[in-house]
Formats: structure tokens, C-alpha cells, sequence
DNA sequence: CGCCAGGACAGCC
DNA sequence: GGCTGTCCTGGC
């Protein structure tokens, strides 16, 4: 249990486009839970509630405190969306179908301590797949919030990933990702991930890349969902798709991502998030 | 049951 | 630097 609840309340008016629903099922944040039309979202030691209505949003936090800012900034409604959207449509007119059919989507800004365990367990696997494991984690270590009769489990910390066991550690079923793992709980903590803030784009992306199971796809999820890199560019299958769709790219991801960069700039992370949410939702088939 | 989806990496050139 | 084979699980 984390401390005594608070259970501060609000709501906020988003002034540009914002979606909870294209938010969360992009595919940056794996461990959310619906229902009857309430978005709950574990973060760090607070569990958020959010629920949309005529275009408001009405939060609730659990455990540990967090501002009004502090929850903009988780649900990236600090970025001026018609400044972005209106700069990716200029340096690729062909875009527009894909910023008109994503708009709402925001790039959040998550703890990238979780967000690299989320993406190493990413790996080869199904959004399914991820969730379950990371649950499966989090029940183990991460602390418990209990809401009427609900329980949310908080993701576990680095001190708490420590002392699992290997039995434990097993029960995740990561299969070839487990080496990857055990060797990350060992040697990383969230004080190394903070530090990286302070580097830039490639030095965040080469220290990144050191990390055993973290290459070029993963290292640009957690740049740019956790780092505050706006200008990443993770490859995966659907974009490489897309990329070759859109601007007949192909080639290896660390050069389509260099491409993807050259196209769309300084916010080409969320030309890529629209485009995966776009030939993921669509009826667009591009092969 | 077989088949497929989904990235990192070592080993090779 | 690029290419190839291998690694494992769950859903269909």
C-alpha cells in the first residue's frame, strides 16, 4: 500500500485537439485499464483516473499526489498540437490524410525506467503479450492501490526489482528476453535514467544502445516517450511498412529512422505515431 | 495441430 | 557498415 490516499480531483479543458482513446492505444503505454467509460493509469506512485466528457477531462489521483501541470505533461497536453500538426503537414503535404485521421493522439511523457522494461519486454511480442507480462511484474513487486474493491498495482520500483528471485523472474515467461532482464534489474535504476535527461539526442541514444536488449526500435520508444526526444523515430514492422507506402523508403531501421528524422524534423515522433495509429485503425491497407 | 507475428544480437562477410 | 539465422510465447 502507498501511504494514505489523497484523492485530489479536477478537470481540464484541453484548448487544441486531444484524444484519451488514440492516446493510449497507439501503443506508448501498455498498462492501462477501461472501464465503464474511466481510464485508470498507473504512474510512478500515483494511480490516475481520467474520464472524457464533451470534450472534458475529469481526473482523479490516488496515492501519491500530482499537480495539474504534472498531468498535462503526462498526457503531453503541453504541446501546441496545431503548431505540430500544421509543421508536419508542411514538410510532407502526402501526410495530411494521416495528421487529419490522428488528431487528438498526444505523445505522453512516461517514466523511463518503466518505459524501458515495457519496451524490452516489447520485443518480438504482441500489445496482448507485453501487458500480461507487465502485469504479471507488477503484481509480483509493484505496491497495491485498492479502490472500491478494485486493486491496482503500481509498477514496481528498481529497489523492489532487485530482490526478486529467479523463480520469480521465470514465472514472466519472457522467454529469450529474460537474459535481457535480469541483467537490466542488476544494473540500471531510475537515478541512471534520469541522468540521461542531461545528454542529448545522440548521446541519450548511444548510452541507450549499450544497454543489452535495447536497440535501435526500443532505444527510440524510450527516447521518445520517456526523454523528451520529440524527434525520435522507432522502426518497427508497421512503419517500415508505412514508410515504404508513404515515400517508397525501405531499408534497414536505423536508416529509415534517419529518413523519417529528415522528413519530418524536430517533432518526427509524432509523424510516427500518427502514421502506426493510422495503418493500425484505418481501412488504409498498405501491403 | 501448424502457422504466424514481433526485434535484438552474434557471427558472418 | 549490411545480411542471415536464431531466439520464445501466445493467439488463431
Amino acid at each position: 500500500m502507498v501511504g494514505l490516499f489523497t484523492n485530489l480531483q479536477g478537470e481540464i479543458e484541453p484548448k487544441e485537439a486531444f484524444s484519451i482513446e488514440k492516446t493510449l492505444y497507439c501503443g506508448q503505454l501498455f498498462r492501462f485499464y477501461f472501464k465503464d467509460g474511466v481510464f485508470f493509469l498507473p504512474y510512478l506512485n500515483s494511480l490516475l483516473k481520467l474520464e472524457e466528457k464533451s470534450s472534458t477531462i475529469y481526473y482523479s489521483v490516488f496515492g501519491e499526489a500530482l499537480s495539474d501541470l504534472q498531468i498535462k505533461k503526462i498526457l503531453g497536453l503541453n504541446h501546441s498540437i496545431n503548431k505540430i500538426n500544421s509543421y508536419l503537414a508542411k514538410r510532407d503535404p502526402r501526410f495530411k490524410i494521416v495528421i487529419e485521421f490522428a488528431n487528438g493522439l498526444r505523445i505522453m511523457s512516461l517514466p523511463p525506467y518503466e518505459t524501458a522494461i515495457s519496451f524490452i519486454f516489447s520485443i518480438q511480442s504482441s500489445i496482448p503479450v507485453i501487458k500480461k507480462r507487465l502485469n504479471t511484474l507488477s503484481e509480483y513487486a509493484g505496491h497495491c492501490i485498492e479502490i472500491g474493491g478494485e486493486k491496482f498495482h503500481l509498477f514496481p520500483k528498481s529497489s523492489d526489482l532487485k530482490s526478486l528471485s529467479k523463480k520469480e523472474i521465470s514465472l514472466l515467461k519472457l522467454g529469450f528476453r529474460e537474459k535481457f532482464f535480469a541483467e537490466f534489474i542488476k544494473k540500471y535504476d531510475e537515478t541512471f535514467f534520469e541522468n540521461l535527461k542531461q545528454l542529448n539526442y545522440e548521446e541519450k541514444r548511444k548510452e541507450l544502445l549499450k544497454i543489452k536488449g535495447i536497440g535501435e526500435k526500443v532505444g527510440q520508444c524510450i527516447l521518445l516517450f520517456s526523454l523528451d526526444e520529440l524527434s525520435a523515430f522507432p522502426v518497427d514492422v508497421w512503419i517500415k511498412r508505412g514508410m515504404k507506402y508513404f515515400f517508397n523508403e525501405v531499408g534497414t531501421e536505423r536508416k529509415l529512422s534517419e529518413t523519417g528524422r529528415k522528413i519530418f524534423g524536430e517533432f518526427a515522433g509524432y509523424a510516427q505515431e500518427y502514421m502506426y495509429y493510422f495503418l493500425r485503425f484505418s481501412d488504409v491497407k498498405t501491403c
